[in-house]
Order: structure tokens, then C-alpha cells, then sequence
DNA sequence: AAATGTATCAAACAATTGTATGAATGTCAA
DNA sequence: TTGACATTCATACAATTGTTTGATACATTT
């Protein structure tokens, strides 16, 4: 309603109900899947009726495409601002990095459905993924692994650095993929922001440790 | 009815249809998921009838139980056997752990389907995971809590090794989650046995220094 | 006011789904 | 053989799905 004003310069009257439609598809693809959502839902969910999402968007496979350009649109607004100044160490940057990943992939906000529907993408691909790999993925890969190298250092391989990406990146992963055995493995731990700082801390000091120290793992195993 | 009477009196008589069902079912249903797997496909592939999974398992759901206990039996197959003596060391045990952990979730073999059937009932839980976390699962998390309860020494408080046996697990199950994505990040990379075994030196080498030198993290961070 | 184009609506369509049914086939004991 | 039983088969049914249609309401322009 508030950003309607601004809208209506545009081309036609009706912005409302395509964005209300790209919101609940959102939240039912991100819950049952693609096949396993019904535009019927969908446009219950939106106040639409039934012919809506073939009239805006044509088919129920533009739309779910459209969504997933649609979240991507606002994770990147999440993704820029992680509030640490230029000259920060590796270590705090790294530290900064899987806060903002946690916190992100954790939200019970508002977008919380833009993970969720993250995560299925990840798991089974769709047409989608091909884009959704370069242009958010790929970024965040890359200066992970720019941070990963300053603090090995720079005798460290492409091959080595990777690798201690995905261990970091995995163990972030974990407590989103994993969430309903986790519960029922350790049900008094809870999951509110503060419990995601003190997590983000753990994970931290286990990478920093692992990657600080690889010379000693080093000459250990080779 | 008279169904579950006959299927459990003399299962030696028609023990083959029931079987392939169950083989047919569970590649169908780790690949697809349980609502998007259809019955036809099923019995297609199992060269059965329509009819056959009404049948033998009563219905749809029902035979998808029978399909987790199956996985169930013969996964416990796999995972005690980890061929390590007695008197092996933490270090030696965390790296047999995770080796064997990476192996069972990776395997191309025969019983392929059932990694990903596990996968899907640790993102989309049914009524099936409950005891699936009893039986198989927690009694794995409590030995790897051992070992790594082990290697950090006995001051470790519980917290602190359950959260590094999740960052241990969070890195073996990614190379299981993100399959889609790592072939698209880094294309030129494979998983035959040999890269398995290289990577499970990589996450062992990761892990173990880390816990080794968790007392600097702490002077660090605390 | 009339005309035009856009958006919404209820209803119906064809395809696919899980499930049920009754006949047909096979098996084995009496 | 006959008869009882378990199993398999083709077919049908009701429910749900994505999609289409034609009428209607609304806003802007002529």
C-alpha cells in the first residue's frame, strides 16, 4: 500500500496482486515444493482467484521462475551490509561472514521463506539453479574463499582453500538442513538470535583453529 | 484385512513382488519424494501390477513405512563394520568415523537410493523419523561424542562436543546436500572412492586440529 | 456518455492421482 | 480332478491437479 504511490507511474493500474502472488508462492513453494504446491493455495493465500496466476504470469513454471528471481532480488539487499570497516583482519572478516550467513539462513522474519526455498533449489535442482549459482551464489563463494586464503596463507592451494570453504560453509549449512533431527537429538537447544551468536562463535573458532594450524595437520598426515 | 494376515503367514510363498515393491519404491521415493512418487511408477518398475501395493502393503503410505524400515535394516548392515582393532586411537577412530561416514552417504552401488531417502527425511520429516533418529542415528551422534570427547580431553563440557560433532557432520553431510551446487562451483571436480578418501582426509585433518587446539580459540575468544 | 482495454471472477475442462472392484490365473492339499 | 486360497490383472471411480473460457466489473480515454 505504502510503495503503491510510487508504482502507479508505471505502466498498468494493477501491481498489487501479481506481488501478493509472488509473496505466497514464495512461502508454499519454499514449504511443499514445486510440484507439491497448488496454485489453488497459492492463490488462496494471496486473496487471489484461481485463473490469477495464469493470467499474470502464465503458467504455474513461470511463476515459480519469476519467485526465484523475486527472492534473489531481496537477498541481495541482505547479503551487501555486513557492518565490519575496510581494514578488518581475515579473522574478523571470516567471523563476520558466517554470522551474516547464519543470521540470513536462521531468520524468523519476514523473507523467512526466501531460505527455505534456498535450500530446495540446493537439494533438488531445478531449471533455476544454473542462474541462482552464478549470480548468488558463485559471489559469496568467491570471497569466502578470498577470506579462507589470507588466513592460511598464500602457500595454500586453490584445491586446499575450497575444501576449507565447504567445511565452513557445511557446518553453517548443517543447523538449516539438519534442523529436525537436531531438535529431536538435543530438544532444550533453542535457536533465538542470541543462541545464533554463540553458534556463529563456535563455528568461527573451529575454522579459525583448523585453518591457523593446518601446517601442524600437515606434517601429521602427510 | 485378510491382507496383513497373508502377507505375514507365508511370506515364503510370494516373497518376491512384495520385494521388488519395496526396491522399486524406494529408488521411486528418494528420487522423487513421497507425494510426487507415483504408485504407477512404482509397480511399473517393480514389473508389477497397479494394484500390487494396495495389495501387499495396504496403501500408498503404508508401503513407505515398510520402505524406511527396509532402508533401516540394511543400513544398520553397513555402518557397524568400520574395520578398526580395539586398542586404535581417538584420532584413528574420529578419521575411521568420518570415512566410513562419507562412504555410506556417497556409495553408487546398489543400494544407492537409500542415502537419499535418508537425506529427505532429515529436510522433510514424516511420521517415519522419530524412530529413525532413535535406532540409527542417535546411537551414531553418541559414539561420535565419544571419540570426540576424547580428543578434546575431559575438561570439554557437553555443549562444547556436541557442537564440534555437529561441525564433524555438517561437513560430511554437505558433500551430500550441495551435491548440485558443487558440480556448478567447481565442475572439474569428481567423487570416485579415491576423491572420497581424499576428502575424508581433508575434513579429518580440519576437524582434528581444530579440537586439538580448541584451548587457543578459547584464549582468543573468551 | 460511449468506447476501450485491463483485471477479476465462477465455472468447466482434461489429465493425473490413489484407490477399489471383480474377474482371471496360479498353487497346492484333499 | 476338485476346491479353496493367494495372487495378478484390466478396468473403473472419485478426488485433485493445472489450465482455459466467457462473462462481468472497473478505470481510463475518446
Amino acid at each position: 500500500m505504502d510503495v503503491l504511490k510510487s508504482e502507479i507511474i508505471n505502466k498498468s493500474l494493477s501491481p498489487e496482486t501479481p506481488e501478493r502472488l509472488l509473496e505466497a508462492a514464495g512461502e508454499v513453494f519454499a514449504e511443499k515444493g514445486f510440484r507439491n504446491a497448488t496454485i489453488r493455495d497459492i492463490c488462496k493465500r494471496a486473496g487471489a482467484n484461481i485463473a490469477a496466476v495464469n493470467y499474470h504470469f502464465g503458467d504455474k513454471e513461470h511463476l515459480y521462475i519469476e519467485v526465484i528471481k523475486y527472492a534473489h532480488r531481496t537477498l541481495v539487499k541482505y547479503q551487501t551490509d555486513l557492518g565490519l570497516d575496510d581494514n578488518a583482519s581475515a579473522e574478523e572478516r571470516l567471523k563476520a561472514f558466517i554470522m551474516s550467513f547464519l543470521l540470513r539462513i536462521h531468520e524468523d522474519g519476514s523473507p523467512a521463506w526466501h531460505g527455505k526455498l534456498m535450500l530446495r533449489e540446493l537439494t533438488e535442482p531445478t531449471r533455476a539453479l544454473d542462474t541462482f549459482v552464478e549470480d548468488t551464489i558463485r559471489p559469496q563463494f568467491n570471497l569466502l574463499n578470498s577470506i579462507v586464503k589470507e588466513v592460511i596463507g598464500n602457500e595454500a592451494t586453490i584445491q586446499e582453500v575450497r575444501a576449507s570453504s565447504f567445511s565452513i560453509i557445511g557446518q553453517c549449512l548443517f543447523y538449516f538442513h539438519a534442523m529436525p533431527v537436531i531438535n529431536r537429538l538435543v530438544p532444550q537447544q533453542k535457536f533465538k538470535v542470541k543462541d545464533i551468536e554463540r553458534l556463529a562463535e563456535h563455528i568461527s573458532r573451529f575454522s579459525l583453529t583448523a585453518l591457523r594450524n593446518r601446517d601442524e595437520g600437515e606434517e601429521k598426515y602427510r
